[in-house]
Order: structure tokens, then sequence, then C-alpha cells
DNA sequence: ATTATTGTTGGTAG
DNA sequence: TCTACCAACAATAA
């Protein structure tokens, strides 16, 4: 489910259920979705009131009145669900927080198929949160800082460097898929082909899909079941240029992609060798 | 039965 | 320190 306006919209709704609340009871059943170990996981929420959740790329920063802290991530499979507190566990719920703010009390479960997600308590920033990348929707992206960093990466695809979330903080598989569909670049292109022009144009790109993708959230059941324009669409016609989409693998993930209207970099020199779209 | 899935991490090697 | 590559983590749905 989550890349970052998932994991934005998840946020949202947490704040909304959480935000000014004291945690009243926590079941953790699952002992891989939490650190440290369910019984010292519960007694150190139970009491706590949350005074904010904050985001960063595709983590969630919960910062308690003690100043403790709980970073979460959905991973593949997770995500929250409100629910009446003392109702019997969802499927695949690995924790229950419930929480009570003035007389209105409510659960919010963490569910997971995968477990490969969770929630960990902390007392400081932890090393992976730190190393995270700049936030397209907290700092936005600075250009010049960007076409540098790629420069350096002279194996590495631009599909599979904008998965690196030091680089930027958020960008997953589909939402790297969409931003190189509307910049018009060959996901095959080495991340240090892309000159100023080509990275300004994944950069509105990236803004242009991630906002599509909150509008989608945001209208909940109304959204359409794919509202992506080329992810998951292989064998059907580009909605840009009509030629049939494909799908390759690049770093092990899936990427899907027009030969059509996403041209290849660096390739040839001095725009040798290059067709117009 | 086979295949694919929206992600991170830790180890290795260079 | 930085880059690149790979296996591991697990459970479902088509």
């Amino acid at each position: 489910m989550p890349e970052l306006p998932e994991v934005e919209h998840t946020r949202r709704n947490l704040e909304r259920w959480m935000k000014g609340a004291t945690i009243v009871h926590v079941a953790a059943h699952d002992t891989r979705a939490v650190k440290p170990k369910p019984r010292a996981f519960e007694s150190a929420l139970v009491g706590r009131v949350v005074k904010k959740i904050e985001r960063r790329g595709k983590w969630l920063r919960w910062t308690f009145d003690d100043g403790s802290l709980m970073f979460g991530h959905l991973a593949m499979s997770g995500w929250f669900e409100p629910s009446r507190a003392g109702a019997p566990p969802l499927r695949f719920e690995r924790v229950a927080i419930d929480v009570k703010r003035g007389k209105k009390s409510m659960r919010v479960s963490y569910v997971d198929a995968r477990r490969w997600g969770g929630m960990t308590l902390a007392t400081a920033d932890t090393p992976t949160w730190k190393k995270l990348g700049p936030d397209p929707l907290i700092e936005g992206i600075d250009e010049a800082r960007l076409l540098a960093k790629l420069a350096r990466r002279k194996k590495t695809t631009i599909k599979e460097v904008l998965l690196d979330q030091t680089l930027l903080a958020g960008v997953g598989n589909i939402q790297a898929i969409e931003a190189l569909w509307k910049a018009g670049i060959d996901p095959r292109s080495r991340a240090s082909s892309l000159a100023a022009k080509e990275v300004s144009a994944l950069v509105r790109g990236l803004h242009w899909t991630i906002e599509r993708t909150l509008a989608d959230l945001a209208k909940g059941d109304e959204g359409e079941e794919n509202p992506f324009m080329i992810y998951g669409r292989k064998g059907t016609p580009c909605p840009r240029c009509k030629t049939v989409l494909q799908r390759i693998e690049l770093g092990g993930r899936t990427t899907t992609f027009c030969g059509g209207c996403q041209r290849r970099l660096g390739r040839g020199r001095l725009g040798a060798g290059r067709a117009k779209a």
C-alpha cells in the first residue's frame, strides 16, 4: 500500500484519531511488529499523550508528552484502521492502540498481513530517520543538489536510484514509474545521464504524481481501482502516445514504461541518434 | 501450482 | 566513506 502519498494520507488520519489523545491501552499481538518486546512496548505507551505525528518519506514519527518517540513503517502491506475500543482483533491486526480524548474513546489498529512493517519506541531519532534525504512535501526538492547527487551514480539506472531513500525520501516503485513517464524519461537511462533540464522535468513529474495520488486518496472509496497512468497497465496503449506499454525488471522491481515517448538518455553524444518522440 | 506484490536491511565486495 | 549488488524477511491474490 504505502509510498509517500499513502503514508501522508495515513499521517493525516492518525492526527485526526490520536493527536491530543491519551493512550489508555495497548495490545501488541505480534512480537515482530514492535520494539521493544510486546510487554515493554505496551507499558511504555500506556498513559502517554500524543503531541504530534510527523512523516518523513515513508516513515512516521509520533512525539509524546514525555518527549519519547515512536517510529512507524508500513512496509509493503501495513495500514492503520480505526475501530471500536474493545472490539475483537481484526484479521492480521498486529497492534491495537486504544486512545481517549475528552469523552471519546476509540481504537487505532495496526494491520499488516506480510509483517514487514511495525513500530519502534525510541528516545531520539533513529539512524535510519536521520539518513533520509529531502522530503518532496516538507523541504521540497533542490534541483541543483539532486543533479549533483545523480551525477555520482554512474552505473545505476535513474529508476533504481529514485528508490534510494537517502536521495529523496518517500519515492517508491509506483511514484518513480509515474514520474518518469510524466517526465518522458526512459527508466533504463543511467542516473548520471540526466542534465539539468531532465532533472527539472523529473522533479515536476514527482510533484505531479504525488499530488495526484494524494487527491485520489482523499476521495476514499470513490477512488478508482488503479488511479495510476501507467503502473499496472502493461500491454495497454500509452495515454500520451498510444504505444503499447512495456514491463521490465530493474533492480529487482517491476517497471512499466512507454518505449514510444520516454526517451533513453546517455546514448550517443551531442544528441546524435536521438530521435524526436 | 505458479507468479507477482506499493519496501527495507544487512552483508559483501570493490 | 561511497557505490553496487544480493538475499532475506512473509503472506496473500490472481
